[in-house]
DNA sequence: ATGCAGGAGTGGTCAGACCACTTGCGTGTA
DNA sequence: TACACGCAAGTGGTCTGACCACTCCTGCAT
């Protein structure tokens, strides 16, 4: 474990290690977690880093740290679905297949949500998006599917969507080709006609080249 | 600054205080943020804090961290999502209307996946529910979904679904009249056929009829 | 039995130290 | 002069140990 500090974030690691643990020690929603210092010697990892993972998952709302108390499993008080479903997505064990089709159904009905809504075509990120493809800079999918989903105004479909963004760690950072520009372009283009069909066709060129066939990790 | 230790978390300040610095220093797009050393002398905390600030930007995409180089700004400025942002964090609950709409969600893109793969088309499920309405037998509307979405093979979005289900709480045991057997009748048929516009179509009908008005598209 | 004080445990934060990596400058060589 | 190499500085990544503030519980004194 120690071992793949070459690659990915350590502290996302910490993250996939903490899914384990909490599945183990089956700690149910609200259920007290170890404390930090215990994690970072089980996991053989320093504390601060322990604490990167967990900060992390407090942002996304999948825990809770109390000081003076310590780290619980999402807890009921308001807000109790998300609560419940993050408990359920740590828990349990789901296919990596499973995560990223699951997240291309949010990602496609935010597509066609806005092709049938003129009015969240006609929202100015569009085209500051295609102004920024027109001057050559780089466009992360990430970024663009994100405001896609926020333009829904589904607030509860861009929760589960990061949820499942973060648990699958698409790759970010990749160079974006020409032919990349060009498919995003047309993409947007498409989106911003309501053009749904072309727009749908655009998208699964481009998650197909971003993501390719690197589904086994 | 530092006395502000009485409730708000730390990190959740200094992403504040970084959002402040980003405008007075006109960073652009892509441009490099002081760094992590930098910022902690500057805004008088330790770099573990600052870290931290930094952590959470980066997972929300925010920012952009290269090891060796630093930390670079990712598209904040005229982005959707960061008004989104403090809403997000605050953990609101979740409104009735978006359980529903994502609730929806899952249920569309089953039948969109039914409907474009015959080997679903085939399944013995759907004739058994078209017997059953011949013979006047009451279909519950949650029973017939949940086998779409099990058919699917996908059992991530089925647990999202059936939280969101047990969520929501639509009334569901309703007597089935005459007219609602004509339409899911109509529906099991147009599946079973593989035409997704028709299916889709009596799907919302049924859907209006049992939950009430439809979402407006 | 009740109330209080203190210890143990926990998250929050800080400081300093390495490590791994990138960059760029300068030096030495062909 | 031109090129290649290497070293130093700067930066993020991580670890360690320390202290603080807070919560909880236990045991002692009343």
């Amino acid at each position: 474990m120690k071992s793949q500090k070459s690659h990915s974030k350590m502290y996302l690691e910490i993250v996939s290690e903490l899914r384990n643990l909490i599945q183990e020690e089956n700690i149910k929603t609200g259920g007290k977690l170890p404390s930090e210092r215990v994690l970072a010697e089980r996991m053989q990892v320093g504390r601060s880093t322990i604490r990167e993972a967990l900060r992390s998952l407090e942002l996304l709302g999948l825990i809770e740290t109390r000081r003076g108390e310590g780290t619980f499993l999402a807890d009921f008080q308001q807000n109790q679905f998300v609560d419940v479903l993050s408990g359920f997505i740590l828990q349990q064990p789901t296919s990596i297949h499973d995560v990223r089709k699951t997240r291309e159904i949010h990602e496609v009905a935010a597509i066609q949500a806005i092709c049938r809504q003129p009015a969240l075509q006609q929202q100015p990120v569009w085209n500051s998006f295609l102004m920024k493809i027109e001057q050559n800079m780089r466009i992360k999918r990430i970024h663009l599917v994100r405001e896609m989903i926020v333009a829904t105004g589904n607030r509860l479909s861009l929760k589960i969507w990061m949820l499942l963004t973060q648990y699958s760690q698409v790759p970010y950072s990749e160079e974006m080709t020409i032919d990349e520009q060009g498919i995003v372009k047309d993409f947007l283009t498409a989106l911003v006609a309501g053009d749904e069909k072309q727009a749908l066709h655009n998208y699964f060129s481009w998650t197909e080249r971003v993501e390719g066939e690197r589904g086994e990790e």
